[in-house]
DNA sequence: GCTAGGTTCAAACGATCGTTTCAAACAAAC
DNA sequence: GTTTGTTTGAAACGATCGTTTGAACCTAGC
């Protein structure tokens, strides 16, 4: 990859992390990277290839730790389910330790970039998210549902839901719903407000499934 | 208020909500309203506050809606706690309820509008999102805090960040999210969603607490 | 040294953006 | 009927947008 796309992706990853995907200018990106304008063009082929690139570039490899570390568990068990919080927390751990680094160094942008233009409501992201995220979706789907056997499909389904939109959520809005407070809930250990984030939505998941149980019951 | 006025505010809700801020355009809403360009400059000063208005005009009336049946609840109680799911149950439903409308009218723009919009990093949106829930935010942590005497303060914080992202991220992305399971989850009456939802957050913050609390035994 | 292919550059393209202008149309008051 | 203040209209403003152009530049390979 050469100099001039890598200093491309760099700079876009920031620009669209501040302004989100209608509100990034190519002139700024390029600016900011100290390249010329038209090398984006030449590169990527578009505002929007460029986006695409940055977001495989960036969410692929991301997305493999997933998969491979759901795999590893499942293989490990040999058949028997992986436990619920097990799962979520392989789910959530590759993406939120990175917005969450430690305080010496900032957090990489393109988590909030991604983010903050998955919001967006162009038909593009529509693409892109499944583009990118079915395999895990499907994958992680399959894994909650096992690890429910009480659970029906479509409880399961709205289940993910619920969780993949605090996901995306607090991705999102974590550091403008902070500002609600007055002051910042970062002084909070990384790793403490992590598991609280995994066990709010493990809980929440598995809440479902036993209130609705009782409803069965009866 | 105009005939203007209104037609301009209901064509903004919807451009606002396909397109969101930055995507949205002056002609599109003028010409969905049927009026000229300049009205909105005359009738609202400009773009950046129209959509305040647009804000306020919506959402004022249900944040009120949520504290008076807050306040109800409380009085009933005579200083007794509000339980946990009938706090979250009165800062939910207003909203949700119009999102999951019944299947026979398209519901109202405006959530999808407002909730798209503040995804966008704009410090406009900052700012406005304060200005209407702010009030809320305040009163809804400290029933929160009232509901669970075991946890401190700093844990109820997280646990409404959560809450709140949620709830953003559902409104933002429920849609999305629902086309990564080939068919749609609404054929589930929306008293059952709903219901769900708020199980899941529910859940998802007293599990918080529970967990915590057997850390402070141990 | 020359050539060929890949890369960068300044400049411009057409389109669209939010906003402004100012005259025309309108309504209500006297 | 005239006046006064409010609302609408067509047109244009300056700015910025993503993209394209075509020449200049650079670096291997011969």
């Amino acid at each position: 990859m050469t100099e001039t796309k890598i200093k491309i992706l760099e700079a876009a990853e920031v620009e669209f992390a501040d302004n989100g995907f209608n509100g990034a200018s190519i002139r700024n990106i390029t600016q900011r990277a100290g390249v010329n304008i038209a090398s984006i063009n030449y590169h990527f082929g578009s505002k929007e290839s460029l986006f695409r690139e940055m977001f495989h570039f960036r969410f692929d490899p991301i997305n493999e730790v997933r998969l491979s570390r759901l795999r590893e568990e499942q293989e490990l068990r040999g058949g028997a389910p992986v436990p619920l919080e097990l799962v979520i927390r392989i789910l959530v751990v590759p993406v939120f330790e990175l917005l969450l680094s430690e305080a010496d160094q900032p957090p990489p942008r393109f988590v909030l970039a991604v983010a903050r233009c998955l919001s967006e409501p162009l038909e593009l992201f529509t693409r892109l998210g499944r583009e990118v995220f079915q395999e895990v979706y499907e994958t992680f789907f399959s894994a909650i549902r096992d690890a429910q056997p009480q659970a029906d499909v479509k409880q399961v389904r709205l289940q993910l839901n619920f969780a993949v939109s605090s996901m995306v959520g607090m991705l999102t809005h974590f550091s403008r719903i902070e500002q609600f407070a007055g002051d910042p809930l970062f002084h909070r250990q990384k790793d403490e407000i992590l598991q609280q984030f995994i066990t709010f939505i493990t809980s929440g998941i598995s809440g479902c499934v036993a209130v609705n149980s009782q409803h069965e019951v009866r």
